[in-house]
DNA sequence: CTGATTATCGTCAAGCAGACGACTAAGATC
DNA sequence: GATCTTAGTCGTCTGCTTGACGATAATCAG
């Protein structure tokens, strides 16, 4: 087949799913939707949708977005693509390619259904991928289509770019402490780190934080500086992942 | 419109591009070929083509690699999911959402033309990319579509993830010294690394480098010795790449 | 006031990286 | 064959970063 030839090419149908974390109660939580109709009606999905025929992938995902959440992308949180899933199969209906994207937002409020959802929740990461935790026993049943592997996906992306960005201050308020900061890393790898190791690093990176001058108590204890987050969007040396 | 549903969705045509990255006389290369037919004829582009109706996404692009290059994806070579470009602008003609790959392959003989294409050559990507560079003032002309952008992406990925895994030896032959890995370093950074320092590192990293036994004098000077790539994929701690 | 809680500063030792000296073993050249 | 050149390999030293952890500070609950 010659490539770019327009005039024979298969159909295909490109939506874009959405992996949307959070932190909420110490632990790294990903929006899901009930779906309305089949396949897979009833079971919890990634949000997502058709993008349109005048519309960029970015633009989709930021549309989507909004209308699930009503989160505006400029608004604190982060937005990126994270990869495309196009097996033959994944879809019992036709051809569908889905662009997934990432989003980290801060703990937002309770979320809104829209579209065909039936209703919509935030749920730990390790419930949905069916992981056996201390909240649940292995018996949630599994996210519909390939959204399982989508979300693990993810959440792996998370994890990791957390370490050599200042992606983590995404998951924050405005002004945030360090003390705050400190517990979205515990959240997001599931570890517990040295509360004075962690001051030193993150004060010590130039660009990183930036204070504001203001303190708080919220989080109990002596009052804390508030922060927000600096220009730099690039770590070095890394914030180190431990160990296991 | 509702999410999935199946008989209103705009058309699409999905392809996959491939950045493919070997380096050849010290210096980073990408393969591209000469599109035959409008749009852009006679300009040079990225190998690829459209998405079959059967096929993984992976699968077309092992297969677009194959037709364009002869190389199989399991001989050394590396392949992964870059990116996805979707501008509704990009194609003039119609639609098209392109699935960009990178391949990491050793030096290869002379590329072989396939497909549409006239012919296919390695141009070392500040060629290709426009920069003004010792070899060429910056006159060559741009690649067709947005595969400038798509190179660019995949030459940053490269440059980002032979830090921390062990990817740059996918680069390599099967056998290979440590001085023919540091030089393939040195062409992707575009630096200079001190061969004592380079030598300590990854021969002190566990799992990175197996010794076969063998050595080898094609460099000159002192013979040197043989190794595989062990089975370690992540670096850690990483390759640090010196400033500017 | 006392204890609990959280924030912040400081100290110390181990590990790693950058700079660089020294030596080795081959081919090339005279 | 002596010497030069080239590349590979082993060490040393110094400074920076990290991990472990002691000590102090400032708030709230009782």
């Amino acid at each position: 087949m010659s490539p770019y030839d327009p005039s024979a090419f298969p159909p295909f149908a490109v939506t874009v799913d959405l992996v949307v974390l959070t932190v909420r109660h110490h632990a790294l939580c990903a929006l899901s939707v009930r779906r309305g109709e089949p396949p897979f009606q009833g079971r919890w999905a990634l949000p997502g949708g058709f993008v349109r025929a005048d519309e960029d992938l970015s633009q989709a995902a930021a549309r989507e977005l909004a209308e699930e959440t009503g989160l505006r992308a400029q608004s604190g949180a982060h937005l990126e693509q994270l990869a495309t899933y196009g097996d033959p199969q994944r879809d019992p209906r036709m051809r569908v390619v889905s662009v997934a994207h990432l989003v980290l937002a801060p703990d937002l409020p309770a979320p809104r259904a829209g579209g065909d959802a039936r209703s919509a929740r935030w749920a730990p990461v390790g419930t949905l991928l069916g992981e056996d935790g201390p909240d649940h026993p292995g018996d949630a049943p599994p996210l519909a289509f390939d959204h399982a592997r989508i979300l693990a996906d993810g959440v792996e992306r998370a994890r990791s770019k957390i370490e050599y960005s200042s992606l983590a201050t995404a998951f924050c308020p405005p002004e945030f402490t360090v003390g705050e900061l400190r517990r979205v890393y515990e959240a997001v790898w599931g570890v517990a780190l040295d509360p004075r190791n962690f001051h030193r690093k993150v004060t010590g990176t130039v660009g990183f934080l930036v204070p504001t001058g203001g303190t708080t108590t919220r989080q109990g204890g002596r009052p804390a500086q508030l922060f927000r987050a600096g220009g730099a969007t690039l770590l070095n040396p890394p914030m180190l992942r431990p160990e296991v």
